[in-house]
DNA sequence: ACTAATTAGTTGTATGTGCAACTAAAAAAG
DNA sequence: CTTTTTTAGTTGCACATACAACTAATTAGT
């Protein structure tokens, strides 16, 4: 191994990474890695607009769609026409997602240990203070703007 | 924004906006985000198998299988057969891509600078740290073997 | 009020990625 | 030396993701 890994490389292998061990974790529910982050985002609050999922995630909004999409077939959510702006649908949690919630939560809450499994608190802390730099020095250098409330 | 970014998470925007990065940077040499990392490490030596490059980079063989099939229709690299082992190729970089190794590096090396814009030499190393414990975690856990050296 | 511009969401197309199953060749087992 | 197993690489399929182009609805401009 040459050792000499770009941020980006180092990331992209974390990523795939959590892909895999969620996946084999999520499968039993008949959901995939590319639906978790959205459902994580409904069990903080549903009753939302797919465009404020997809602004929150920083996820295309087309990704989303997809997503959604695939929750509904698993059970997880259904979208209803937002009276208030016809253009819009409203997103909310089905009993069962609800059901599962703590199991769910739970598997990435153990993905967490485990990368970070001798990470002291201070450490922790740091590296998501450094991820959150990174990503905020990326997207102010891509987009000279929108940067959002944290 | 709820703010609870799991890593998996921030580490996917990262890749995300990497890959935005460097697309944009590099569609004018006909190549993106995904060759490029083969592209580095063949920079660093090549004539070596594929096998090599997807060991080193981590990478799925059919993902350098299609990686490399778009680097030779770009023109930076040749595979022939290997004629001591008739079972695999030797990929070795063209003229082309050996004229354009500067350019290519320097944009890699932009990008790098951006994402660590306001860190301290130190706060560089020790993120690089991180990335790297996080990942070898993760592949402890995944995969309890296949150390692979530093 | 009516046209123009914006917004929410979808579909088509493309890239990056991995797994399962495969082919062909080499190495190991007997 | 055959037979079995392993190895290098490809192809088919699936998923996550984004951009461009689109539809339909809402808001802004005049």
């Amino acid at each position: 191994m040459t050792q000499h890994y770009s941020i980006g490389r180092l990331s992209s292998r974390i990523t795939n990474l959590s892909h895999l061990y969620l996946n084999n974790h999520l499968q039993k529910y008949g959901i995939s890695s590319g639906q978790l982050p959205i459902l994580m985002r409904l069990y903080h609050q549903d009753d939302i607009h797919q465009e404020t999922i997809s602004h929150d995630l920083l996820l295309d909004k087309t990704t989303c769609t997809r997503a959604i999409k695939k929750l509904i077939d698993a059970g997880f959510i259904i979208k209803d026409h937002d009276p208030a702006d016809k253009r819009a649908y409203k997103i909310k949690l089905t009993n069962k997602a609800i059901n599962q919630k703590k199991e769910i939560r739970h598997a990435l809450h153990n993905w967490r240990t485990i990368l970070l499994a001798d990470f002291t608190q201070e450490e922790q802390k740091q590296f998501l203070q450094y991820l959150h730099r990174t990503i905020d020095n990326a997207q102010h250098h891509l987009y000279q703007k929108e940067q959002q409330e944290s």
